[in-house]
DNA sequence: CGCGGGGTTGAGCGCCATCAATTGGAGTGG
DNA sequence: CCACTCCAATTGATGGCGCTCAACCCCGCG
């Protein structure tokens, strides 16, 4: 999952499945901080999320930390490079995936309903990441985080009494490190929103969206 | 072209070219400041950068602008999705290009050559986009400005004497809106690199690298 | 020679990072 | 059930990096 902000109208069009044909492989499942995969780990196959939330990481020697994407139900995750996987992969509670093997894939030659679902699931990864450097680049700390609730709004929301919930499974230290942010700024900007009203909430992984539309407002004017 | 750090010695293997089958299109030309394509517009053909440089960007409502990269030879610009174009494309200086058609991928099967090459070149950015999240969400001015000199330098850095030279086609504010900063900010840092003499200008368009390993450094350590 | 636009440099400030202290909530054991 | 622990989350205080606003420089061009 990224930030994009031109999808409110068209819902995101995820492919229910990349391929009924190749899902001969039995789902995985993981615990909570189990990994999927690490980097530079071979592909050998990639995997699109069921149920749960997954996280992909890239790590400094400093200790700096990115995360490039939340894996929600329908995403797909372990985009192969040159055969290896570029991220770190792990699971934010329980997660069920769907495996699918690559290696139809291996031989230049692309099994058609695979390599075509596959090929189209990249496109779709590349341009919901041109959305995302726009985030990382030239939005301010309030448009960061009101874009990521409304995003995660839209992708996982619940219905609960007249609002929407959601429910946060990632630590507000991974919010900060997907954000370009510090957990500070999150958390305070967090709370900037819970004192205008704007949501509330329930312990700190879950909130409740009150004004969807001014979020929306905050997450494309900063400032209005 | 993106910010990566992990290609120091690996180089970068871009595909010379996508297909030699599917070649069948005479090469496109544009002059500085001409567009290749607008964002929303229809995609019909993709293309390979053979000679010059283009950047792709997109904007925001209020002005605010993301390069989310650089076309340089060997890169590949045009992804669709959804059959569309996600950012504008525009010449830097003088540019050649290898255009493709996707007309073969229109229908749902992939017309296997194009296609095992498309989706090759579709993961290699995903795996490039990957690296530079990190630089924008997680680096100081000053490795930005380091790093960005040293992948140039990797990809169009010219013999000048016992040194390196590259030229910059784009402007600093072309710079700024690729890193994240201003121009300000971009240009104070270039001279501050000067000033250690760590590179030399001739002219605003035209930098000599002195001294690459400790532009590395800075790229990975920002103040060592 | 005057003009204009990009680039550079300077001064000041604001947003967000940093450092630090406190709160809160889940898990554990008495 | 409560006391205790531990870590995440929150809140506060302070500072610095990079943005903003502005002046100036440089150079190509009419």
């Amino acid at each position: 999952m990224y930030i994009t902000i031109s999808d409110q109208d068209s819902e995101y069009n995820c492919p229910r499945q990349l391929s009924e044909r190749a899902k001969d492989l039995p789902e995985t499942r993981l615990k909570p901080n189990a990994h999927l995969f690490h980097e530079g780990d071979r592909v050998e196959r990639i995997y699109q999320v069921i149920s749960g939330a997954v996280s992909l990481t890239r790590l400094l020697e400093d200790g700096r930390r990115q995360i490039i994407a939340f894996g929600f139900p329908g995403d797909i995750v372990g985009f192969p490079c040159d055969g290896r996987h570029h991220t770190d992969c792990v699971a934010l509670n329980d997660v069920r995936l769907q495996p699918y093997r690559l290696s139809q894939l291996a031989s230049g030659r692309v099994h058609s309903k695979l390599g075509a679902g596959l090929l189209q699931a990249a496109l779709h990864e590349i341009a919901a990441m041109q959305d995302h450097f726009m985030m990382l680049g030239r939005k301010s700390a309030t448009e960061k985080v009101a874009a990521f609730l409304t995003v995660l709004k839209r992708r996982t929301g619940t219905p609960a009494g007249q609002y929407t919930q959601i429910s946060l499974p990632m630590s507000r230290a991974d919010i900060a490190d997907f954000l370009g942010l510090t957990t500070e700024t999150v958390s305070r900007t967090i709370s900037q929103f819970r004192k205008s009203r704007l949501i509330a909430l329930d312990g700190a992984q879950t909130v409740i969206i009150l004004r969807e539309d001014a979020l929306k407002a905050l997450a494309e004017e900063g400032t209005p």
